[in-house]
DNA sequence: TTGATAAATGTTATCTTATAACAATTGTTA
DNA sequence: TAACAATTGTTATAAGATAACATTTATCAA
């Protein structure tokens, strides 16, 4: 008996967790999560994959919100900051973080085909980089690790059900 | 006594080396560096630091060359399969290969402040994000491991003589 | 050598991503 | 309420990348 398993549907959060959870953490940190940044936040939650800058405007625009450019990069500058999201430089999108409660250094798995990410925070990679950054005296900033591949859905990987 | 090491410059190969290897390879492979391929390549070599498309696009101009971006841009392509160069997705910028010869995954790490990059190839660390992968049923196409930071001559480390 | 073909480059136009600069609005606090 | 800071609106443009088609150059068979 063949058990097709959706894991990366599996792993997203839903979008209303996610946004109380950033309405507490900017709550306590002093920081404010406005409309404009809320529903951006709201935007890259609902999407199953990524976003770019671009897609989430015609999104505001969509709403009938005014906006050019610089509305859309600004919210994403605070959500960054806010580690609320984060950015995948070899897409140039966007994507919600699972873990916006601590400081993690993050890994990207992400799918060529399909676009779906799933976010990794392994200790070892980000020691092992640590590592090798010291030893050449270099001071760590921030880290960017991404995996692009394929995921299990598109490879066409079926599961068997134990 | 006090002694202060350049390390930056102490590890990039010379020009005429990269450019030898360079010849020596694409000849093995069958495949043609010509006029317009080994000139970009000598350019980003003669770069400290790591050149945007547009910069090598400036120098073509200033040897008195035609060109447009799509010149450089696959000039930029071919070198990128032939594994000569390397493109830093974090910069939107492109680097010399260190080992053009061997297949291996890099690790980047880039200075904020002077642009130079040092490239590392810690299988290490390759390994990890593949296990990762290989848990996750997810194939691997490519490897993207950036690490933004100071380098030792930004941070004003001084060495000690031995 | 020539003609046919493939590969590489030239050229124009356009698309995508991102930011600078300044104006208007909103929120906060003395 | 006035003064100030933070946020958002608006216009323009910079920077990175590619599509589409023309032209040139290299390669190879006849």
């Amino acid at each position: 008996m063949i058990q097709p398993l959706d894991l990366c549907r599996s792993q997203l959060p839903n979008v209303r967790q996610a946004l109380e959870q950033a309405e507490v953490l900017c709550q306590q940190r002093g920081t404010r999560l406005t409309d404009l940044r809320r529903r951006v936040l709201e935007i890259i939650w609902n999407s199953p994959a990524p976003l770019g800058a671009y897609a989430i405007l015609d999104v505001l625009r969509n709403d009938g919100r005014q906006g050019a450019p610089p509305t859309v990069y600004r919210a994403l500058d605070f959500l960054l900051e806010q580690g609320l999201i984060h950015r995948l430089a070899t897409l140039n999108m966007f994507t919600g973080c699972r873990r916006p409660d601590c400081c993690h250094s993050s890994q990207f798995l992400i799918c060529r085909d399909c676009g779906q990410v799933e976010e990794l925070s392994n200790p070892a990679v980000d020691e092992l980089l640590r590592d090798e950054a010291a030893t050449r005296q270099f001071e760590v900033l921030a880290q960017m690790v991404e995996v692009l591949g394929r995921c299990p859905n598109c490879r066409g990987v079926a599961f068997h059900a134990r």
